[in-house]
RNA sequence: GCCGAAGUGGUGGAAUUGGCAGACGCGCUGGACUCAAAAUCCAGUGUAGGCGACUACGUGCGGGUUCGAGUCCCGCCUUCGGCACCA
């Protein structure tokens, strides 16, 4: 059913775009510029699919509008090319990640192009290019240098079946995703970043970015501060002592036993002789149990007796140390004092292992003593502190430990540091060598990028594959000189895209990373669009770095995207996510080669709620062609009357055309800045609606007409960009409708001199009036009072009161 | 279990933040054009009752505040996300 031929003005314009450069971006302009950016994506061998037209197709609209608004928009696109599925491919098909990398970029660069937007292609970032990840490298080292960067010994996510372990993220419900098995951990020295150190920052600064609330949310759970004390205990009859962390100080009385995590390494110092068996058979029952049975709440808590003692400070009182696997190692201090009377893990443990049980806090209502009571209260049995309320204890007892240098206030983080090393071989290689001699040396800048080698084994045995590789493996100490080892892992490719969007407007740099003056000027981002599942992610790890950056000096600026927007999920026709398996995936391609992809693109924009997303509907599209097919009627018959022109006359139908038009330009213009497509392009179909109408009209006005099409083309022109730059050239128009000027809506035109006005009698709508703008308070009661309608409706009834909303309604409250 | 978001016609979705619920579409009904169909155009379309002007009811459920509630408050139900023994 196509009207035009889309195929051959795609085509034309595509090109001439191009040719013309109309969406350079001018780098002497930055006092006006306006850093726009999707997340960039990965370069799989399919085609486009649904989510990336929605994504970067309607972002582009945006940003055409803001380049028609004047602003100097910048609008780059890249890949975020290393990671997993190439490795998985070639495992399965022997065709080597690089190979199949480019392959896909070159395909998908070509589609993206094909798109028609404004893309700034010359600044393009390829994350797997060596002049990119030469870069990567770099700020690894950098902060490895400034201690921000550190490695250690640590439990780690371990798949048995592939041999491999695995990022956090593809942990599903503690399974592998890829095998469905269970995931264990496994000790092993990986590197870390540091992204605790600027738990607090990271916090702080939330209130001040325009973020979905939601989003901010997320991150706010997932750094997970809370606020407590840090107290020590000492182990009887020896001179071992050891912190627990609590948010509850004022339960201290209360404690029966305390608890240590099996990985702590203080269990194997305080257990005695008697114990040392069963211990260390819990130690390995702990490290033995999948993921999935270690996270179960429902199962029931297990532990062992150490045979140690240890003493609370407040009362000298000798409490058993035991160990369970209910208590992490890896938050606070992975120690916590028990106290079953107030804690309901400790309830549960205490109550199995018949431990004593001791309430120290009273509420004030009347608690089941059967069960523990976990709110505050007043302290009971306290000693000094007894009569004291909670909040009044926690100063009191920590002030007291204090003074005895036994505790102190303390805030933790549920946020840990991330884990970057991967045994993979499609990533960044650390940059890092291991001499037996000097230990850990960083490579030397001069040396970077240390390039991933081509000819690489990728079985996966559980080694990393470039540990197999002695060319590669196998290198000189940039300190003494002497033979020494690569580090044989690479980087999570979320290192990769923590920072491209600080390349971006610097890409072709070969002496930094970015300028740091450039930059500064060029950032941060002002729109970020992408996907909410990256919350606790990407959008938070590309913070750090830029705080962390920021420390080091090489930029001046404290939040990377200040203002975010996340797309919705367009779903299957049959309300599920798109999936092969399931078979309900829309191909974007058999729609655009029906209606082309303005149509397309318009039926994304007007059939969703952009942050909703929804399911896909092929009625929608149909619609939207009609739209425009109207859209070009309007355009042709006005062409073809062309002759007619400079009648003017003024009439009341001339009037409500300008009345619609400015309505829509107001309309399209602030729904489209907030990204509400759907109800900006409803604006313009009140508007074509309108031409419609008048063109009923025996003596049209054809300069009125005109400039309504005129602001009609424009106001279109971001969502259907090839078609509008078509019918602008046919009204014979200077080329190219995206360098004209916005429209602006005349305020006055919107005012209307009469107003239609509701009565309401008791808050009931009884009738409508007439009645001229900006009515007095006492006109508009007197005008309702005096309406025949309502006479007989309040006829022998008492008046309470008139309330009068200026312009909109008159209540009539009567009894 | 905890945290968060959302529930509006047959349907996708609107509602200047407390002021005409259902914008704009889809679908449906009737009409015009046509030999007929498609396309296009016009009119109607929340539900129930009435020939009708109209009346009653209506934003997940139950209460409340208010002249007035989709919007605010309290208590539930359902769905979808996020976290999950965080001491």
């Amino acid at each position: 059913m196509a009207i035009y031929d889309y195929r051959s003005i795609e085509n034309k314009w595509q090109k001439k775009w191009e040719e013309t450069q109309i969406y350079k971006f001018k780098e002497e302009d930055t006092e006006n510029k306006l850093y726009c950016l999707e997340m960039f994506s990965y370069p799989s061998g399919a085609n486009l699919h649904v989510g990336h037209w929605y994504n970067y197709g309607l972002t582009d609209s945006w940003a055409r509008m803001k380049k028609m608004q004047g602003y100097n928009v910048f609008h780059p696109q890249g890949f975020d090319a290393f990671g997993l599925p190439a490795e998985n491919y070639a495992i399965k098909t022997g065709i080597h990640p690089m190979d199949s990398t480019y392959k896909n970029i070159e395909t998908m660069e070509k589609q993206l192009k094909s798109m028609g937007a404004t893309f700034n292609w010359e600044y393009e970032v390829v994350t797997c290019n060596p002049d990119y990840y030469k870069w990567t490298q770099w700020i690894f080292i950098k902060l490895f240098e400034n201690g921000l960067a550190y490695r250690k010994n640590a439990p780690v996510n371990w798949c048995s079946s592939c041999k491999t372990v695995l990022a956090n993220e593809q942990v599903i419900d503690g399974s592998c995703e890829r095998c469905k098995n269970p995931v264990t951990k496994r000790d092993l020295t990986q590197w870390f970043f540091r992204i605790t150190e600027y738990a607090q920052e990271l916090l702080d600064f939330l209130p001040e970015i325009d973020w979905p609330e939601k989003t901010k949310k997320i991150q706010n759970n997932w750094i997970g501060r809370s606020e407590g004390a840090e107290i020590e205990f000492s182990i009887d009859e020896s001179h071992l002592s050891f912190k627990v962390f609590t948010t509850r100080p004022d339960t201290l009385y209360g404690v029966t036993y305390m608890v240590l995590a099996p990985e702590n390494e203080l269990v194997d110092k305080i257990t005695s002789e008697a114990y040392k068996e069963e211990v260390e058979a819990y130690k390995e029952m702990a490290k033995k149990q999948s993921e999935i049975e270690r996270m179960s709440t429902v199962r029931e808590k297990t532990g062992v007796f150490t045979g140690a003692y240890a003493i609370n400070p407040v009362n000298g009182e000798k409490v058993p140390v035991w160990i369970a696997d209910y208590v992490l190692a890896g938050y606070g201090t992975g120690c916590v004092m028990a106290v079953p009377g107030h804690d309901e893990r400790d309830y549960e443990f205490a109550s199995k292992y018949n431990l004593p049980i001791k309430r120290v806090i009273k509420g004030e209502a009347l608690q089941d003593d059967a069960l523990p009571f976990t709110e505050y209260g007043v302290l009971v049995e306290s000693m000094e502190f007894s009569g004291k309320t909670s909040a009044e204890a926690i100063r009191l007892i920590v002030e007291k430990l204090n003074q005895q240098k036994k505790g102190e206030l303390k805030v933790n983080y549920r946020l840990r540091d991330w884990l970057v090393s991967r045994q993979r071989y499609w990533g960044a290689p650390i940059p890092i060598i291991h001499c037996e001699k000097c230990g850990v040396v960083p490579v030397p800048e001069k040396d970077l990028p240390v390039e991933l080698p081509y000819d690489v084994e990728f079985t996966p045995d559980g080694e990393s594959p470039l540990a197999k590789n002695e060319a590669f493996l196998y290198t000189v100490c940039p300190k003494c000189g002497g033979r020494a080892k690569r580090d044989p892992d690479t980087l999570d490719t979320f290192v990769c895209s923590s920072w491209y969007f600080l390349r971006y407007p610097d890409n072709k740099n070969e002496k930094e990373a970015f300028n740091r003056e450039w930059i500064n000027k060029m950032l941060p981002v002002d729109k970020y669009v992408g996907g909410a599942e990256h919350a606790a992610m990407h959008l938070l790890y590309a913070r750090f770095f830029t705080k962390a950056l920021r420390d080091m000096g090489y930029l001046d600026f404290d939040e990377p995207f200040l203002s975010l927007v996340h797309q919705g999920t367009i779903l299957g026709p049959d309300g599920n996510r798109m999936s092969k398996s399931k078979g309900n995936t829309i191909s974007p391609d058999d729609y655009i080669n029906e209606y082309g992809s303005d149509i397309f693109r318009l039926y994304l924009a007007f059939g969703f709620a952009y942050t909703e997303g929804g399911p896909w509907n092929d009625d929608g599209i149909k619609a939207i062609a009609k739209f425009v097919n109207r859209v070009e009627r309007i355009v042709e018959k006005y062409i073809s009357e062309k002759e007619k022109k400079g009648k003017n006359k003024i009439e009341s139908e001339e009037k409500e055309l300008n009345f619609v038009r400015h309505t829509a330009i107001k309309g399209v213009t602030e729904d489209a800045d907030k990204f509400q497509f759907n109800t900006s392009i409803a604006r313009q179909m009140e508007l074509v609606n309108a031409l419609n109408k008048y063109d009923a009209v025996e003596e049209k006005n054809y300069r009125i007409l005109e400039d309504t099409i005129k602001d009609l083309l424009l106001l279109m022109a971001p969502f259907a960009p090839h078609f509008t730059e078509e019918m602008w050239e046919q009204m014979g128009y200077e080329y190219s409708i995206f360098n004209q000027k916005w429209p602006e809506f005349d305020k006055n035109v919107l005012v209307k001199d009469s107003i239609e006005m509701v009565i309401q009698v008791n808050g009931k709508v009884r009738d409508k009036i007439n009645a001229p703008a900006d009515l007095s308070q006492n006109d508009a009661e007197k005008m309702a009072l005096e309406n025949e309608r309502i006479i007989k409706l309040i006829q022998g009834k008492k008046l309470v009161k008139v309330i009068v909303v200026p312009n909109k309604l008159i209540n009539i409250v009567v009894k």
